[in-house]
DNA sequence: GAGTGGTCTAGACCACGCA
DNA sequence: GCGTGGTCTAGACCACTCT
């Protein structure tokens, strides 16, 4: 099951100890030696996954000092929502799937340049919309290449994370990617899925995100209404 | 002069060479072994500068292969425009100051929580405009805190980078940062300012750049017209 | 099989913070 | 002055691509 590089192993530990709180926010982690020596790793690997986690916005570093923990923020994939009322610290995040996993081809006007494999590939293309504290907050079509994900439309995504389940069952971390920003009118259809009026501004990215499977890929496109709730992410 | 790290001068180096063509976008770039025999590094300081230039998208990596160069685009800052018409592969990007440098009181109300040593040291402020094709695209506030920046209010911005002038003439370099995005409607400064009309949506963004100097970060809100260019990143 | 990037080891010296 | 993270060295083995 586990033939994850070891800076990986450690980066879901510390991951998952600062999601369960067991680190806090504002807590010091253990020092990179400390680390070293616990999980049996030198130092290099411990920075690597120490590294990774202030890219994901869980830790800051500071020199002299140590690493402390920033965030106990929900994510959705790797941007995370911020809430502008400070009444919003609690976030109930639900996600509900529009449409289930489906094998199709790929629409002509796709929006990132696909290779030939892919195309002939074919896509599998989800739909759900993210629900905070009850609200739509966000409608997120995403865009797979159909290449060895056996029994995937199979699957239930209904309030699980398709990173994990991607790194779990297929062993596909994701890397990093790239995203394009801008801001919008909301039409008839995305004036339905997030209950907001036709005409209002609506933030639409489209992304790409890389993965730790050499040369593949995956799409999505996402529409959000940020009213209430604002986009932030690290650079 | 320069106390920088070997793998930033290496990034600086490859960089420049990328921007001005040298190499050029779809070419290799030497291997890693060949750059640390060539500029007299180990190849780790060779990763880490790399490291970099794939987290600002200059170049891919691909195992077994070698690193491609990706883009020849030009920056706002981190972020980078991106044309979604093809006719507009040039871009001819302007600065205009709108306001200049001048020192003043924060906000009462400022978009990030500051440090009481921020808050004492008080505020500069400048306000500029990005146009691309002459076209008013972007508006961007910056606040940086008054701390130890001599000279910097007489100094001339304009078409020039604001952080190409931090690390020339204060040694100051960007490390990284967040940034929050939202949608919204053009009120009439902004609509005056990018001159589009009034309750058309905007990218609105808020974001906090983190530097080298320890502790110290300024921050930036920004208004941007997504109608022909989109506003694009990594993650 | 030769060359590439990915992972990892076992050290070293430094600048910075804190007590 | 001690512990922290930041930088760096000089190796090693692996999986992958290309020919």
């Amino acid at each position: 099951m586990k033939n994850l590089p070891q800076y990986r192993r450690l980066y879901n530990i510390l991951r998952e100890h600062i999601k369960t709180g067991t680190y806090a926010e504002g807590d010091l982690l253990p020092s990179e030696n400390e680390l070293s020596i616990v999980h049996g790793v030198t130092r290099t690997t411990v920075r690597q996954a120490l590294s990774n986690l202030v890219n994901s916005g869980y830790i800051k570093k500071f020199k002299g000092k140590g690493s402390v923990v920033t965030s106990s923020a929900k994510e959705i994939g790797i941007l995370s929502i911020f809430g502008t009322s400070s009444a919003f610290k609690q976030y109930d995040l639900k996600t509900r799937i529009v449409k289930k996993p489906t094998v199709q081809k790929w629409s002509d006007n796709f929006f990132y340049p696909l290779t030939e494999v892919e195309i002939k590939s074919g896509c599998i293309k989800m739909e759900r919309i993210r629900l905070v504290n009850k609200m739509p907050v966000f409608y997120e079509a995403t865009f797979l290449p159909n290449i060895n994900l056996p029994r995937f439309c199979n699957r239930n995504f209904e309030n699980k994370s398709l990173f994990e389940i991607l790194s779990r069952e297929y062993h596909i971390e994701i890397t990093g990617g790239n995203q394009r920003f801008s801001a919008i009118e909301a039409d008839a259809f995305i004036s339905k899925n997030l209950k907001i009026k036709i005409g209002s501004p609506v933030l639409y990215l489209e992304r790409k995100i890389e993965t730790s499977r050499n040369g593949y890929g995956f799409y999505s496109s996402l529409y959000c209404n940020t009213d209430i709730y604002l986009l932030a992410g690290r650079f």
